[in-house]
DNA sequence: TGACCACAGTTTTTT
DNA sequence: ACTGTGGTCA
């Protein structure tokens, strides 16, 4: 290499890395570092995401221009000065030429594959770039394991078996078949807990184990139970098979299989991807290890992104292993540590460091920042929950008086059983709040069963979704008369909705052909509207015809009004759909993202309110004021991990996770005794507390527990002290009467129905669903009144007005 | 087929 | 304490 060649890649090295002037070094370094394998070690705050985002800009722009000693074409000593005067002395004008001397072999985007676990972290690095790249940028596989799988499946899948327009089952989906599996081999669910089995499936399926492999496996060694599951497993397998789905462990499974057995397919994506980036890596199970390293088999650029310190999803099959022996299983990959934080005090830093210290299986990483010493830690002990959520509450106001929001606050808890403690003190005090996680939007009944009913539209092959609607709302098709046509759907090879559209063949089911008749009639008749039909309004008829929506409107209790609700909601799912210009706008592309995208609520910004949630569910998140509760020893740790090492290092890792949350203030509460099942039992503080260096906290605790709870009025912990105690106590006098007001008004029947039409007996309404009808009566109730209309076509039903509104017109 | 009662389980969660 | 589910009875 000559000097000159010499002079020119240090230069090209320099002036990329000017365009990441705002990184640290280390940040930069994992930026310019684009060829071979690569681990990022990144803590928490330590600005992960931004280095992931430019390094995909990097890739786009200068290919491996900062990380090769390659020169493509002959340079001469001009250049290289012109170089060299552009890193003195940058000037924008120039920029193009020195971006051409610069770049080898620029990544096109479709090239660059980036995977994240969730779809709100894909959907962020997309936009971000797009921001930082423009219309390029899409173009980007920025996607979640699973999302990426599909896409390679619906064109790849025939290989091994599947058609392209496989379905995708979800958990609740998986355990019905599961359930079915049981019953027909005769297998008792309390022996065999459903949980349990699929747990053991997803094992073997994680160890690519076919049920052939697993049941020779355990019969050797004699495990009747493990040979029983097996039984289980195999005929599960076949029963997606036959219906042509494949559950969430299958979708990375037959993606692996298809790559690993194909060699034309593999190398196609192996020569496709030339740069695969994996964003928290510590959450990788087995299989999707084997995807990653397939994927980037071919270039071996890979990137994994992760913090050993924050795996806490071992439950779910997440192999830590994979991180900790990255460098092993790559040869001559290059480890960068990214441990400046930008997020929290030195303090809180301090105090996590000093819990995950003593965690064995580490990487080893001390985190440290610029943002000043700050505030200690605070640890305080109450005597029971309610203590111990009115203390939080009590601080939580306090900061609000001083001008924080309710949004800057955020209360953590090991199981969401806690929550209601705090939930409780939130209403009392008057302080909105919302609870993060719990039952998700798509997981309700209503909704699942909305959407059963457009899988069954886009395919009714889908027996398992339409056993779900046949009877919702009832149409008099019983369980019996179900099971009795899946039988002999089995028999004859048709699907159950064939053996429904021909029920009058066959003599068992003479007594219901009429409506299932009827029903695949209706089924037909939906289907040949969606030709054409705009999905938001064919998303309403559907909801109209299927009688779905009537059937809420009557039931007219507070229950049914929240569904109804939802079931609304669903259509701006719709809208969000098309919004966001799918490649393919239609009700399958629908169902597929639906099927694997399932965090619609994620309004965690927006509304001002004090946020609760699980540690898991704070994972990434953060907050200016962090409250950490019921840090007590058989809660956090729980008790099952206080007797396996390797659990009691995951409740670390989340007590971490949990701590590195907070960038001012972190508060640590334990109670001496809780309510928990029911049961009230006493506990002692959590060991992580002992382990937080005392320097970095201060352990408020009271001298003696209180013998009762005062009621309502008594806000005991303000504890606001000295020249400003006045003031506050006049504060708080206000605040109380504000509480006041807003619990009489809950308590009390909700104002006068003021805005409702005034409609009397005997007039004629039309209703959307019902048709035309009379009404009998109209009994004001609540705010709301409650209608009796006897409908020409329907008989006669009883509406709440408020619901029923928008589906009536007069006349 | 639908209503009602007894009973068990109860960490954490994404796809 | 609470909730969802499964089994039994009308």
């Amino acid at each position: 290499m000559t000097e000159l060649e010499k002079r020119f890649i240090a230069a090209r090295r320099q002036a990329i890395a000017m365009e990441y002037g705002k990184l640290n070094e280390r940040q930069r370094q994992g930026v310019l570092t684009t060829e071979g394998p690569l681990l990022l070690l990144a803590g928490a705050g330590s600005g992960k995401t931004t280095v992931l985002i430019n390094r995909v800009a990097n890739l786009l722009k200068y290919g491996r221009g900062s990380d090769t000693e390659e020169i493509p074409m002959p340079i001469t000593g001009d250049e290289v000065e012109f170089l060299e005067g552009y890193i003195q002395n940058p000037d924008p004008a120039q920029k193009p030429l020195m971006e051409y001397l610069c770049a080898v072999e620029p990544a096109r985007p479709w090239e660059v594959l980036a995977i994240t676990f969730t779809n709100k972290a894909a959907t962020e690095l997309k936009e971000r770039l797009e921001r930082m790249l423009g219309e390029e940028a899409r173009d980007v596989w920025a996607s979640t394991f699973h999302s990426a799988c599909v896409r390679i499946l619906r064109r790849d899948i025939e290989h091994v078996g599947f058609s392209r327009d496989f379905t995708i089952y979800d958990t609740d989906d998986s355990k019905r078949v599961v359930k079915d599996c049981l019953k027909s081999l005769g297998l008792d669910e309390k022996t065999f807990p459903v949980r349990e089995v699929l747990a053991v499936m997803s094992d073997a399926k994680d160890r690519m184990q076919t049920p052939e492999q697993f049941c020779k496996q355990w019969e050797s060694a004699g495990e009747w139970r493990k040979i029983r599951i097996g039984k289980v497993y195999r005929l599960y397998t076949q029963k997606l098979f036959e219906a042509n789905a494949l559950d969430f462990d299958d979708i990375i499974l037959h993606t692996v299989r298809l790559l690993r057995d194909h060699r034309e397919v593999r190398e196609y994506y192996q020569r496709k991807f030339r740069y695969v980036l994996i964003d928290e890596y510590q959450d990788t199970n087995n299989l999707q290890y084997q995807l990653a390293s397939l994927l980037a088999g071919g270039h071996r650029n890979i990137c994994v992104v992760g913090d050993d310190d924050q795996s806490i999803y071992r439950f779910r099959g997440a192999n830590i292993e994979n991180i900790l022996n990255f460098e092993s299983e790559y040869k001559g990959a290059r480890t960068i540590r990214l441990e400046q934080n930008y997020r929290s005090t030195q303090h809180i830093l301090d105090a996590a460091n000093g819990v995950i210290r003593n965690n064995l299986g580490r990487k080893g990483k001390t985190l440290w920042t610029n943002n000043g010493a700050g505030d200690t830690v605070t640890v305080k002990t109450t005597f029971n929950e309610s203590d111990e959520a009115n203390y939080v509450l009590g601080q939580i106001m306090m900061a609000y008086r001083r001008g924080a929001n309710w949004k800057d606050n955020a209360i953590l808890y090991r199981m969401n059983a806690q929550s209601n403690a705090l939930e409780y003190a939130c209403k009392r005090n008057g302080v909105p709040y919302k609870i993060i996680g719990g039952t998700k939007f798509f997981d309700r009944a209503e909704v699942k069963d909305m959407l059963a009913y457009l899988c069954v539209i886009n395919n009714p092959a889908d027996d398992l979704r339409l056993r779900r609607i046949v009877n919702v709302p009832s149409r008099k098709i019983g369980a019996a008369t179900v099971d009795k046509a899946q039988l002999l759907a089995t028999r004859d090879g048709r699907t159950l909705y064939e053996v429904f559209a021909h029920a009058e063949e066959y003599p068992e089911l003479k007594n219901t052909a009429a409506k299932l008749k009827a029903f695949t009639e209706l089924i037909e008749t939906m289907r040949r509207a969606l030709d054409g039909a705009e999905l938001v309004d064919y998303y309403s008829y559907v909801c109209e015809t299927t009688g779905y929506v009537a059937m809420l409107q009557e039931k007219n209790d507070p229950e049914s009004l929240a569904r109804l609700e939802n079931v609304e909601e669903l259509s701006s799912s719709i809208h969000a759909f098309l919004d966001h210009e799918p490649d393919n706008p239609t009700l399958a592309g629908f169902l597929d993202e639906v099927a694997l995208y399932t965090d619609l609520d994620d309004t965690t910004d927006g509304d001002n309110c004090v946020l609760m949630m699980t540690m898991h569910s704070a994972k990434g998140l953060e907050f200016p004021y962090v409250y950490v509760v019921g840090m007590e020893e058989g809660i956090f740790p729980g008790n099952r991990a206080v007797s396996d090492p390797e659990e009691l290092e995951e409740e670390r890792r989340l007590c971490y996770v949990a701590m590195t949350r907070a960038k001012e203030h972190l508060t640590l509460t334990n109670a001496r005794q809780r309510m928990l099942f029911g049961r009230t039992a006493a506990s002692m503080p959590s060991r992580f507390l002992n382990e937080i260096p005392e320097n970095d906290m201060e352990w408020l605790s009271k001298p003696e527990p209180r013998q009762e709870r005062p009621a309502f009025d008594d806000f005991d912990d303000y504890g606001a002290s000295g020249g400003v105690a006045y003031r506050v106590d006049v504060e708080i006098a206000a605040h109380r009467q504000q509480v006041k007001k807003t619990l009489d008004s809950v308590r009390k029947a909700p104002t006068p129905s003021a805005a409702l039409p005034d409609i009397k007996a005997g007039e004629t309404v039309h209703h959307s669903a019902f048709g035309k009808g009379m009404v009998l009566s109209v009994r004001p109730m609540g705010g709301d009144a409650l209608l009796e209309v006897a409908f020409d076509n329907v008989g006669t039903k009883k509406l709440m007005l408020k619901t029923a509104m928008s589906h009536l017109t007069r006349g």
